[in-house]
DNA sequence: GAGTTTGAAACT
DNA sequence: CAGTTTCAAACTC
C-alpha cells in the first residue's frame, strides 16, 4: 500500500512516519523524534538533546512549547480530513496508511476487512451482544448483513463515517481467510483505495464524513482505544499467557440511543455503539446496527510475564450473520506464520495487511505501506515468533480505510511489560535479565499488577498524528511525553496548540506535587532526558461523576471494567458522562521493561556507567540515534542498547587506543569508572594523572569528552572521598573548581591513602556501579539506588542518571524509573498492584512499601473516563455533523476540563495528605527533610 | 547565583 | 546493620 500517501506532504515535513515509525519502538529516535518534531513544529529543543541521543526530551520540551497552548489539542483528527477540508488539501495521512481499501464504491465507504486472529480469544458470549452499548448517542458503526466477499462471508460494518468494515465470519477459524500472511482478504479490500490517497477525494461526501468524524481515535494506555468512528479495537490481553483472550464484559449502555442522524456515515443511521473493554482494559468499540449487537469479548489473558510468550491463540473475530461479532480463539493453524505465534493476535485489514500483535497489545490495524502483510510485533524481538521481523511496532497501527474518513486503528498497545516478558522468554534480548522478576512475578505479580496494560492514551491528531494523551503519568515526566508518541505530523497549529496544552497540564501536574515531578529539569540539553517514564501506581480513580477516588488501590484488584459511557448532554457542551464499569478482570501484565535505551552519557558520569559493555557490536550509531529513548517499543530499546553498546565500545577503543596515560594504567580511568577488574583494586593506584599533558591531544580530548564532562566542585572532601566524582571515577581533578584539592599528583600520598581507605570500606568502591550482567544485558546499577523522594526520575537517582531503569536491586520508594515507557503506560497499573520494580524480584520484603506516593491520580480509570468523555463529545458532534474544528475544540475543552478536575482533585488530595503521607515515608526515618 | 533538595558516602 | 551526618550535585527560584 502506498499508504504513505501523503503522509508527509505538506505542511510539515514529517519525517516519514509510517506506521512503523509510530509503532516501532525502537526505531531510534527517528520515529519518535520526528514525530515530535513535527508536532512541535518547531523542533527547537531537539537538537541539543539529540546530540546526545535523547530525543525524548525534545518531546517533552516540545510539549512545553508555547505553541501548544494555543492550539488545543485536537485529538483524533485525521490529516486527511484536513486535507479534504481544508487546508492542505492534501490528505496527509501520515502515519496512517490505509490498509483497507475496499470501499464500496457505492457507498463510498470503504470497506476493509479486518480479521483478528487470536487464538487466545474466546468467543464472546453471545449474550452480550444483545445490548449494544452506546456511547453518547452516536453509534459508531452499524452492521449490515453479512456479505460474501471473495467467497467468504463477511459481515459489514459501517462505521459512522461511512466506512465499511467487513468482518469475516469465521468459517473455519483460521481458514478463511486469514492467512497469516497477507492479505488474505477479500477483494474488496482494495477497491476503495482511491480514497486513500490524498487527493482522491472520494467525494465530498466522504470527506464530510471524515470531517464529521473528526476524531479518529483515542487510545488509552490501558488499551482502550477509542475510535471516533469505525473504530475497531481489539485488545488483546497481553499478559496472560494461557488464557485466551476474552473480551468480556461488554456492557451495554443503559440507554440506547440511536442516532440516526449521523451525517456522515451513511450507514450509520441509528446505530449503536458498543464498547467493550477487555480484561486488559482495552476497549473495543463496535458500532452496530440495531440488529446486531456486536460484542467483542476477549478475554484478556493475563498471565504475567509468561503470557505473552505463551500460547497463542488466534483470535478470530467473526461476525455472525446475526450481527454479532464474536471473537474466538481460533486454532492457531489458521494463520500461517503470524497467527501461530502464541499470544499474538493478527489483525488483517482488508488491504491485506496483517499485523500481528501480541495479545497484550492492542493493535490498531493500520496498514503500513510497506509492511503489508507483515506482522508487526509489538514485541519485536521479543517474540520469538518468526513474524516479528517486519514491523516492529509497538505502537499503534492504523489502518486507514480508504474512505477518508478514517483511519481505523488498531492499536496495539504494547504493554511494555508484555514485551519484556516476551523478551525474557525469548531470551533474545539479553538485557533484561533483571526481568526475572517479572517472570517470576508473573503469577503472583501479574495477578496483582495490572501493570502490563498499556496505559497509553493516544490521541489522534487532526493530522492523523497520534498523540499520547497526557496521562497523569505522562504529564509528569516530560520525557515521557515527548517520547511517546506523538507521532504525527500534525498539521501545524493545532498541534502546537496541543502541545501547549499538554504542557500546561504537565505543569499543573507537576505542581501537584509529588507526583512525579518530573523532570522538567531534564531539559538539559543533553543528557538527561528521557528515560523511562513509567508511571507508577495509580492511586485513585477519579471519575467525573462518580466520586473521585474511592478506590485507590482497588483498581488493581478489581477486574477490569467495562465502561459504559453515558452521556447526558448539558447545555453548553457540558456533558456529563457516567461511566459504569462492568467487571472484567484486569489482566495483569507482566511487567515489561523497556529496554534500556541507555545512552551514553557524555559527561563523566556517563562514563561510569558505561563501563561494561564491551560487547557492543553494532557499529556506532549516531548520537542522535541514541537519543531516542522513549521509544516505545522494545525494539527501540533493543536498538538503543545496541547502539549504546556500540558506543561504549567505541569509547573504550578510543581509550585503549590512547596509550595509557602516562604509562600507567590509567586505563579507563577516565572514562569508565574504574573498570578495573573487579578483583583488582581499582586502578586507582595506578592512576596517574591522566593529566593531560601526556596524552595526545586528540585522545585526550576524546577522553575528556567522554570521560569527563564534569568538573567537581568539592570544598570539604579535598576530593579524596567518594563524594568527589573525580576521585570516585579514579580520575585526577583537572579543570575542577574544587578547593583544597588533593586529588592530584602533588598529593599522591594522601590520595593513595584515601583510596586505600575507600577500598577498605568498600572493596568495590571504584568498580563501576553500573554494569551489565551479561554482555547483551541491560545495564543495571549494581547496588541499586535508594531514592525516597525523587521517584527516581531525577538525576539525584543514580539509576536515572545513568539512564537505566531501576532494578530489583534498588530500594527506592515510589520509583518511577522503569523500563517501560515512559509515558503513559503502565505505571499506573503497576503501582496499583503494588508492583515493585520491574525487575525486582526483590525480596519481598520488599520493600516497603508504603511507598506510595506514587501518585497517582491518574489512574486508568480516570484516564478512561476522560477519554470517554472526549469521545462522547466527538460522537455527539459527529451526529450533528459539526465541523471538525468545533469538535476538536470541544474535545480539547473536554480534556481540559477533565484535567482540571483531576488536577484539582489531586491537589486537594495532596494538600491533605501530602505532608502527612508522603512524608511519612521519609519521615519515619529522617525528619530532616521535612523541616 | 543563592538557596534548597536529594541521596550517596561517611561516620557513629 | 541501622541511624545520622556530611557532602556535593541536582534542582529550584
Ligand atoms: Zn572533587
Ligand atoms: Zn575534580
Ligand atoms: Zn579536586
Ligand atoms: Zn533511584
Ligand atoms: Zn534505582
Ligand atoms: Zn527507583
Amino acid at each position: 500500500m502506498d499508504s504513505h500517501l501523503d503522509s508527509s506532504d505538506d505542511n510539515k515535513p514529517l519525517p516519514e512516519l509510517s506506521f512503523e515509525d509510530f509503532m516501532d519502538p525502537e526505531p531510534e529516535t527517528s520515529g519518535q523524534h520526528m514525530e515530535i518534531e513535527s508536532y512541535t513544529g518547531d523542533t527547537s529543543q531537539e537538537d541539543d538533546s539529540e546530540g546526545d541521543g535523547e530525543g525524548q526530551h525534545d518531546a517533552n520540551d516540545s510539549l512545553n512549547t508555547p505553541q501548544f497552548k494555543k492550539t488545543v489539542v485536537q485529538i483524533l483528527e485525521d490529516k486527511r480530513i484536513t486535507a479534504g477540508t481544508g487546508a492542505g488539501g492534501v490528505f496527509k495521512t501520515h502515519a496512517i496508511k490505509v490498509v483497507t481499501a475496499g470501499a464500496n464504491s457505492a457507498a463510498k465507504s470503504q470497506s476493509s476487512d479486518i480479521r483478528i486472529l487470536n487464538s487466545s480469544l474466546k468467543p464472546v458470549g453471545q449474550s452480550a451482544a444483545s445490548t449494544p452499548l452506546k456511547i453518547g448517542s452516536t453509534s459508531i458503526a452499524s452492521t449490515s448483513s453479512p456479505r460474501q466477499l471473495g467467497g467468504v462471508t463477511m459481515t459489514q460494518f459501517k462505521t459512522a463515517d461511512g466506512r465499511v468494515l467487513y468482518l469475516k465470519k469465521a468459517p473455519a477459524a483460521g481458514t478463511g481467510g486469514v492467512v497469516a500472511g497477507k492479505a488474505s482478504v477479500s477483494p474488496a479490500a482494495k477497491v476503495g483505495t482511491a480514497g486513500n490517497t490524498p487527493g482522491t477525494s472520494t467525494g465530498t461526501a466522504i470527506r464530510r464524513v471524515v470531517n464529521t468524524t473528526g476524531i479518529q481515535k483515542a487510545v488509552l494506555a490501558k488499551g482502550m482505544t477509542v475510535a471516533g468512528t469505525g473504530l475497531v479495537k481489539a485488545a488483546v490481553p497481553s499478559g496472560s499467557s494461557a488464557t485466551a483472550i476474552t473480551i468480556k464484559g461488554i456492557t451495554p449502555l443503559a440507554a440506547e440511543t440511536n442516532v440516526t442522524g449521523a451525517p456522515s456515515p451513511p450507514a450509520s443511521s441509528g446505530t449503536k455503539i458498543q464498547v467493550v473493554r477487555t480484561a486488559d482494559g482495552k476497549l473495543i468499540k463496535l458500532g452496530q446496527n440495531n440488529n446486531s449487537p456486536v460484542v467483542l469479548n476477549t478475554k484478556a489473558p493475563i498471565s504475567g510475564a509468561s503470557a505473552t510468550s505463551t500460547p497463542s491463540s488466534n483470535m478470530i473475530i467473526n461476525k455472525s450473520a446475526s450481527g454479532q461479532v464474536v471473537i474466538k480463539p481460533s486454532p492457531t493453524s489458521s494463520s500461517a506464520a503470524a497467527s501461530n505465534v502464541p499470544g499474538k493476535m493478527v489483525v488483517q485489514s482488508g488491504g491485506g495487511t496483517q499485523i500481528m500483535v501480541s495479545t497484550k497489545n492492542i493493535i490498531k490495524l493500520s496498514p503500513k505501506p510497506g509492511a503489508t502483510s507483515t506482522v508487526t510485533q509489538t514485541q519485536v524481538q521479543n517474540t520469538p515468533s518468526s513474524s516479528s521481523t517486519t514491523t516492529p511496532t509497538s505502537g499503534m497501527r492504523t489502518i486507514q480505510l480508504s474512505g477518508k474518513s478514517g483511519v481505523q486503528f488498531v492499536r496495539v498497545m504494547t504493554n511494555n511489560k508484555s514485551l519484556t516478558t516476551a523478551k525474557s522468554a525469548a531470551a533474545s534480548t539479553p538485557s533484561q535479565k533483571q526481568v526475572p522478576q517479572s517472570s517470576s512475578a508473573s503469577p503472583a505479580v501479574t495477578s496483582s499488577t495490572p501493570v502490563g496494560n498499556t496505559n497509553k492514551i493516544v490521541m489522534r491528531t487532526m493530522g492523523g498524528s497520534i498523540v499520547p494523551l497526557p496521562s497523569m503519568k505522562t504529564l509528569v515526566p516530560k520525557r515521557a511525553l515527548g517520547a511517546n508518541s506523538i507521532t504525527a505530523a500534525t498539521p501545524n497549529n493545532q498541534e502546537s496548540l496541543r502541545k501547549h496544552r499538554l504542557n500546561d497540564l504537565n505543569v499543573q501536574l507537576k505542581n501537584l506535587g509529588n507526583v512525579e515531578a518530573s523532570d522538567s529539569s531534564d531539559a538539559g540539553p543533553d543528557t538527561k532526558k528521557p528515560r523511562f517514564s513509567q508511571p507508577s501506581p495509580i492511586q485513585r480513580v477519579l471519575v467525573k461523576e462518580g466520586g473521585p477516588n474511592t478506590s485507590s488501590s482497588s483498581a488493581a484488584t478489581q477486574p477490569k471494567k467495562i465502561y459504559n459511557l453515558v452521556k447526558s448532554a448539558g447545555p453548553n457542551g457540558s456533558v456529563k458522562y457516567v461511566i459504569c464499569n462492568s467487571n472484567v478482570a484486569r489482566s495483569s501484565m507482566s511487567p515489561m521493561r523497556r529496554g534500556y535505551t541507555g545512552y551514553v552519557r557524555t559527561d563523566g558520569k556517563l562514563c561510569r556507567t558505561l563501563v561494561n559493555s564491551g560487547s557492543g557490536t553494532t557499529g556506532v550509531t549516531n548520537l542522535k540515534q541514541l537519543g531516542n529513548n522513549l521509544p516505545n517499543a522494545k525494539a527501540l530499546q533493543a536498538q538503543a542498547q545496541i547502539r549504546q553498546r556500540a558506543r561504549q565500545q567505541h569509547l573504550q577503543q578510543l581509550q585503549k587506543a590512547k596509550p595509557q596515560l602516562k604509562g600507567s594504567q590509567l586505563n579507563q580511568s577516565a572514562n569508565v569508572k574504574p573498570v578495573p577488574a573487579p578483583a583488582n583494586k581499582p586502578n586507582f593506584e595506578i592512576l596517574k594523572p591522566p593529566s593531560s599533558a601526556a596524552s595526545t591531544p586528540a585522545v585526550d580530548a576524546q577522553l575528556n569528552l567522554a570521560s569527563r564532562r564534569k568538573h567537581c566542585n568539592c570544598s570539604k572532601s579535598q576530593c579524596l572521598k567518594l563524594y568527589c566524582d573525580c576521585f570516585a571515577n579514579g580520575e585526577f581533578c583537572k579543570d575542577c573548581t574544587c578547593k583544597d584539592c588533593f586529588n592530584n599528583l602533588d598529593n599522591e600520598v594522601e590520595r593513595e591513602k584515601a583510596i586505600r581507605s575507600c577500598l577498605d570500606r568498600n572493596p568495590s568502591a571504584f568498580k563501576p556501579k553500573i554494569t551489565a550482567p551479561a554482555s547483551g544485558d541491560m545495564r543495571l546499577h549494581n547496588k541499586g539506588c535508594n531514592c525516597k523522594r525523587s521517584g527516581c526520575l531525577k538525576n539525584y537517582c543514580e539509576c536515572y542518571e545513568a539512564k537505566i531503569p531501576c532494578s530489583s536491586m534498588c530500594k527506592c520508594v515510589g520509583c518511577r524509573n522503569m523500563e517501560d515507557r515512559p509515558d503513559v503506560d503502565m505505571d499506573s497499573l503497576d503501582s496499583l498492584l503494588g508492583v515493585r520494580k520491574p525487575n525486582k524480584p526483590k525480596d519481598e520484603t520488599a520493600t516497603k512499601k508504603h511507598d506510595i506516593r506514587s501518585n497517582l491520580y491518574l489512574t486508568d480509570d480516570v484516564i478512561e473516563a476522560t477519554i470517554m468523555c472526549m469521545i462522547s463529545r466527538i460522537l455527539m458532534h459527529e451526529k450533528q455533523n459539526m465541523p471538525i474544528e468545533a469538535t476538536e475544540r470541544e474535545v480539547m475543552e473536554e480534556l481540559g476540563e477533565s484535567l482540571n478536575q483531576i488536577i484539582t482533585f489531586a491537589k486537594e488530595k495532596n494538600e491533605n495528605n501530602t505532608t502527612t503521607t508522603s512524608r511519612l515515608d521519609d519521615t519515619t526515618k529522617t525528619t530532616k527533610t521535612d523541616a
